[in-house]
DNA sequence: ATGAAAGCGCTAACAG
DNA sequence: CTGTTAGCGCTTTCAT
């Protein structure tokens, strides 16, 4: 890799000179600028990103942190492509970690993405009282939730209505008939399993049904615990008519459950699941969901992070976007 | 952030000495050893990784690349799982890059990765001549191929037999009675595509089928994609009986298809595709699909980059693995 | 309009 | 065993 120095001596001019025609437009000879291109060309040089951003002052290194839960999980996966699209779009770099619900791994990613200096940082934190993030928000690196926010400390958050989102799935689920509905929620520690609950019980209060306690259950997020305890709840002595489950991969190890055992959809049990899938027409049978946009979460977020680097000292915003009922044949 | 200096100064010491600590753990007094020990956690020291990779020689970064075709496909999901647990057993941390199969984005990435000073890069070309990545193994960076290989350069590649696994999944359709069998590939441009079709064109020969041009068509191994193919060769004056599906997402694409014209599987058209999902057995209907183990890709790859890291000279090796065909009801 | 030089935070000779 | 120092590649004053 060449280097500055070495484009300098084959322009014969300062290093400085150099990196004036690369960054700083103003204030250069046209004939000096053009030995330079030409040198530059001919070497074939790229600014090493290391050494800028060593040099660099926060706000310009051009690079931002991005750190998901789970990136097995398809939403995560659109969150992902929203927040490189608009990153790429500004010149910007995305360095992506997936802390697979790990809490130590969070922890590990937080450090690298500091010591790596980035510009800003874009997170789905464990829970709400993540000490961890809440420390780098009050640090004063600019960071934009997504999915989750922060209960210690008042930051820049997107993400959905979640309360909203379960509650018209199990509104529907009413209307259609269903009385015991049961919920499979995820990690309970995560707000979002426990906004969704709420929206679950505001559906059923709405509709004069009973808050079953038997028929609320919750395990990790993934899809081995939305196979067991869709097991569990199917093996109760009266079990649900319908299935509400909390994410989309919960609503895979479901499925695959219902499958094993040979039931029919929804004739023996119903189902809706938050998180939609552009390929969940292809589920057996095509499946009813709760479509969170995830690529526009990603997006927004980024912008909304650009935006806080530029002007650090403006008071957080929250944005909630809206969820949509897709409705097909699994109720 | 405090640094090296910082600690030096609240331990009475010199930089050097902390940096011995911190490193290279001979020579140092136990006495000293303690005093900057709690000087480090006092400040919460934390090394800038930005400057210990201006600093530091190839290889010994701690970082390397990885860039994949499409983060959409769970297959590459799996590779990178596969590439990050290696990698963090080992320390290093992972910069991943997601080209969306789009080569002014990889060459983009590409340049990214060079100039972040990473030990060594794990990445799927877009096509076997693919001339930057060529100029970069030529360079001399330790890199691995995944899933596809270059032609123009003998290069580390871990990849599975598509050939085999597709003769496999076609076989498997002729034992059980279809005869006009279609084949929808990816992008010709990348290897497995092809690769795949001569697997199908093997299993047709092998059994006396002819090998009809009209049966055989290629798109960009996204679902899109997936969905039109489908719909052409429903719409044939003589349709086939099954289809072989060249990776997941032309599958999905396929079976919406296949589904939007309320078609049965296997009755009307059977399927069988390259790539399963752990989810496939809730598809409509379960998916017969050829496995390949793309964690396992992942972590053989970042095995073999670190291997080629310490002993760059090694000459290059391929391996090899198997797939494995699922079978279930689609066809 | 251009160059010299400082310095970002770190590691690794080299000297003692 | 420890300190001093050069230098990785770059940007940015400060001079000129």
């Amino acid at each position: 890799m060449a280097s500055l120095k070495e484009v300098a001596e084959k322009a014969g001019v300062s290093v400085a000179t150099v990196s004036r025609v690369l960054n700083d437009r103003r204030y250069i000879n046209s004939e000096t600028r053009l030995k330079v291109e030409k040198a530059i060309k001919q070497l074939n040089y790229r600014p090493n990103r290391v050494a800028q951003r060593l040099r660099l002052k926060d706000g310009q290194r051009k690079l931002i942190g991005l750190l998901v839960p789970d990136i097995q999980n398809p939403f995560y996966v659109d969150v992902i492509r929203g927040v490189e699209e608009t990153a790429y779009a500004r010149d910007h770099a995305v360095f992506v970690g997936n802390f697979a619900q790990d809490e130590g791994k969070e922890k590990m990613y937080l450090d690298i993405m500091k010591s790596e200096s980035i510009d800003g940082l874009i997170v789905a934190p464990s829970h709400e009282k993540d000490s961890e993030v809440t420390n780098l928000v009050n640090s004063g690196l600019p960071i934009v939730c997504v999915d989750r926010g922060l209960s210690e400390v008042d930051v820049d958050v997107v993400l959905v209505d979640n309360r909203k989102g379960a509650f018209d799935a199990v509104e529907y689920l009413i209307q259609k008939g269903y009385k015991r509905i049961a919920y499979i929620g995820g990690l309970p520690q995560i707000p979002t399993t426990m906004q969704r609950k709420e929206g679950y019980e505001d559906a059923l209060r709405k509709y004069g049904l009973p808050i079953d306690t038997d028929l609320i259950c919750f395990g990790d997020s993934k899809h081995e615990s939305g196979k067991k305890l869709t097991a569990e709840l199917l093996n109760l002595p009266n079990p649900p008519q319908a299935l509400f489950t909390g994410n989309n991969l919960i609503t895979l190890g479901a499925l695959e459950t219902i499958h094993n055992r040979k039931l029919r959809i929804p004739q023996d049990i119903a189902i809706v699941g938050f998180d939609d899938m552009y390929w969940s027409i292809s589920l057996n049978p095509p499946l009813t969901a709760v479509r969170q946009p995830g690529f526009e979460i990603g997006k927004r977020a980024a912008e909304m992070l650009f935006q806080k680097v530029k002007e650090p000292d403006r008071p957080p915003v929250k944005l909630m976007l809206k969820t949509e009922l897709i409705k097909r044949e699994s109720c």
